[in-house]
DNA sequence: CACGATCCGGCTA
DNA sequence: TAGCCGTATCGTG
């Protein structure tokens, strides 16, 4: 076990609102918790499970603790956290291309820096973004929480309220059946869920392949339209162009604004933010009354 | 393209 | 506790 501490730079701005508070509000019990003033996740890796602790932005840089298996492990773990907290971002000229649209100036304006949440687990991200399908995102929390507590490896030193590691895809294949007792929805997703852990477990979905790849590999799959992989692309892999037009909050906060709501014309609408429709998708999301959109007191 | 089924969990009254 | 909504998807008409 080795613990270490670290910093890791960014270029400001960057607001916290959403970022942390999007990880905090859908942390799923038993591999995440917001805790004393910190994300702190349970990171799969070469090494054994690794426990990151990112606190909140200093000026140019964000504080993390790392407590690794192996120390061959650091360069991965920082890169998932960088990766988390989308601190390779540029954010002027995000803020640039996005504000050059006046329907989205003043939200650019009111959080210049706004970053896209990502993931220490992208696939977690993939099961998950299946069990959010439709639902909550209270309720997708129960429900992955119960998947981790059903299907997922506990830790050897269990640390707070970090106790296992979320379950792999091929935990699922192994286990369809525990899957479907633990959980409760609809048939169809249900096949869902086990169909892309199959993929994922198989190959047929490869997370390292092209965004594109990724994209057409997972909408060739029952019960996986457009948003669960675009929420995919967005969450899991890091692609600052990846856009919701049918997401219900987006449509909602596109009608507030008097932006086009209509998903298709939303969608032709956002051609003029590209490669940016991640950081729009926030924005919108942030004009919202969520969870997701504040730090926790 | 519009619309209903899915058939659950969270939240409100 | 009844009833509606929730950061969807598919099949039908």
């Amino acid at each position: 076990m080795i613990e270490l501490v670290r910093r890791l730079p960014f270029r400001p701005p960057l607001d916290p609102s959403n970022l942390y508070g999007h990880l905090a509000a859908t942390a799923v019990p038993g591999v995440e918790e917001w805790a004393d003033g910190a994300y702190r996740a349970v990171v799969p890796l070469p090494g054994g499970p690794s426990v990151v602790t990112v606190g909140l932005p200093e000026a140019d840089a964000v504080p993390v603790r790392l407590v690794l298996g192996e120390a061959a492990d650091e360069e991965e773990a920082l890169r998932r956290v960088r990766r988390t907290f989308d601190l390779d971002a540029d954010p002027l000229e995000v803020d640039a291309a996005l504000a050059a649209d006046p329907g989205l100036a003043p939200l650019v304006a009111a959080a210049p820096g706004r970053r896209v949440p990502g993931t220490v687990d992208p696939e977690a991200m993939v099961l998950r973004a299946v069990l959010g399908q439709q639902v909550s995102t209270a309720a997708a929390r129960t429900h992955a929480a119960r998947l981790v507590a059903a299907l997922g490896a506990p830790l050897e030193a269990p640390d707070g309220g970090l106790t296992r590691v979320f379950p792999r895809a091929a935990d699922l294949v192994a286990a369809p059946e525990r899957v479907a007792e633990v959980v409760r929805m609809p048939a169809s997703r249900l096949r869902t869920l086990l169909g892309v852990a199959a993929a994922l477990a198989d190959g047929v979905v490869d997370l390292a392949a092209d965004p594109r790849v990724v994209r057409a590999a997972l909408l060739a799959l029952p019960g996986i339209g457009p948003w669960t992989a675009d929420t995919v692309l967005m969450r899991a892999l890091g692609d600052a162009d990846a856009f919701l037009p049918g997401d219900l909050g987006v449509v909602a906060a596109a009608r507030r604004l008097g932006l086009p709501d209509a998903p298709r014309a939303l969608e032709v609408r956002s051609r003029a933010w590209s490669p940016y429709r991640a950081y729009a998708v926030q924005h919108l999301w942030a004009t919202g009354e969520h969870a997701v959109n504040a730090v926790p007191a």
